[in-house]
DNA sequence: ATGATTTCTTAATATACCTTATTCTTTTCT
DNA sequence: AGAAAAGAATAAGGTATATTAAGAAATCAT
């Protein structure tokens, strides 16, 4: 039951048989982290990649000023990581914390490898899904370009409208781009409407 | 020789026989544009991704201000495209436009399947590269967020030394995000220095 | 080459957002 | 349950960047 949601996710772009799927399972582990855990620090070489079964993740980064910027939050059903440390094996620049006691599916380097090797058909798998994510950070990425703090906070609303009760404003400040006090204010300004 | 670029980027990450490589090729059609020509417009359905030759591209997005924000620059040996519409074939949000004379290699939505159904090793190619553009989008996003926009100016500088010289100061503030006239200012202040 | 168009510069004024500080509220820890 | 810590609200003053407008320089089209 640990794994219904993962292979829901990978079932969304290919097909596995009974074989492919229990070798596709063995390479994770479940693990489990409590509020404020990390599962890794800047500085450290990214050993695993994850996908989240129960919980909340931040990923984020801490700036030459002490200021921390979120890159995103890992929900259920969402795969996070810091690429470039996982498959370069350089250190990290970012912080992956548990915002609440979370359940993940942790993949190992020398796995993720070895998946590919044996079974080709997630090579299509991780494309469509890195396509995807590729069109989503554009679209994000162009949206911090072209809309003032409070229109970015109405959309993220309307996207993902139940992060909003799990996440503090500190939290959805950093990543929004703003100041928690700066996003406070804009609360207020959107309340009075 | 229009094809030597595209095979040595494929062969980057992955090895083709001589058939393969011929099948692959034969995908691909050579187009030609004329500065200020556009490859895509708003609107349309995007028909084909790109690779880049000889010349430059510029991809972007004009906001409901009427203001226009750069994704990116696609000089020679770069992928681009809008890749959004291309796999989903909806309308398009994004303009491509030639900044020079420009040689491209086009493949078509339905050449792109027939390649993977064709040669299976090219959804590793894809995901190899989607995975390294992802990685490259956090990053400038993340700097986007965390730098000032002299600071963001110096960072393009250097790590594209070359496209100071190809792209006027307008398409570079519209790739910073930040107005001409700002730019202007920055660029007379750092002389000063 | 000449005029027409686009790009670049400069400067004054305006605005989105930051910084710092204080108080109030909520959560966490023992 | 009570103390300590963290989060949120409010407000004053400051900075990065936008807006508008005008002129100078460069590029384009005939």
């Amino acid at each position: 039951m640990e794994y219904d949601l993962i292979l829901k996710n990978v079932g969304r772009f290919i097909t596995l048989d009974q074989v492919e799927k229990e070798f596709f399972l063995s390479l994770f582990e479940v693990k489990r982290f409590n509020k404020k855990e990390f599962l890794l620090r800047a500085g450290d070489i990214a050993r695993f990649d994850y996908f989240t079964n129960k919980g909340c993740l931040k990923i984020y980064k801490i700036d030459e000023k002490g200021t921390e910027h979120i890159s995103m939050f890992a929900i259920e059903d969402w795969w996070s990581g810091d690429m470039a440390s996982f498959i370069l094996q350089k250190p990290s620049h970012y912080y992956i914390q548990a915002l609440e006691a979370s359940e993940v599916l942790q993949i190992s380097r020398s796995n993720y490898d070895l998946l590919f090797e044996k079974i080709p058909k997630f090579e299509r798998f991780y494309r469509i899904l890195y396509q995807r994510s590729l069109v989503s950070f554009i679209e994000r990425s162009d949206q911090n370009n072209s809309l003032h703090a409070e229109e970015r906070y109405r959309s993220f609303i309307q996207k993902y409208p139940s992060l909003i009760h799990r996440v503090s404003q500190k939290n959805m400040a950093a990543y929004l781009g703003v100041t928690p006090e700066f996003l406070s204010v804009l609360r207020k300004k959107m309340l009075a409407k």
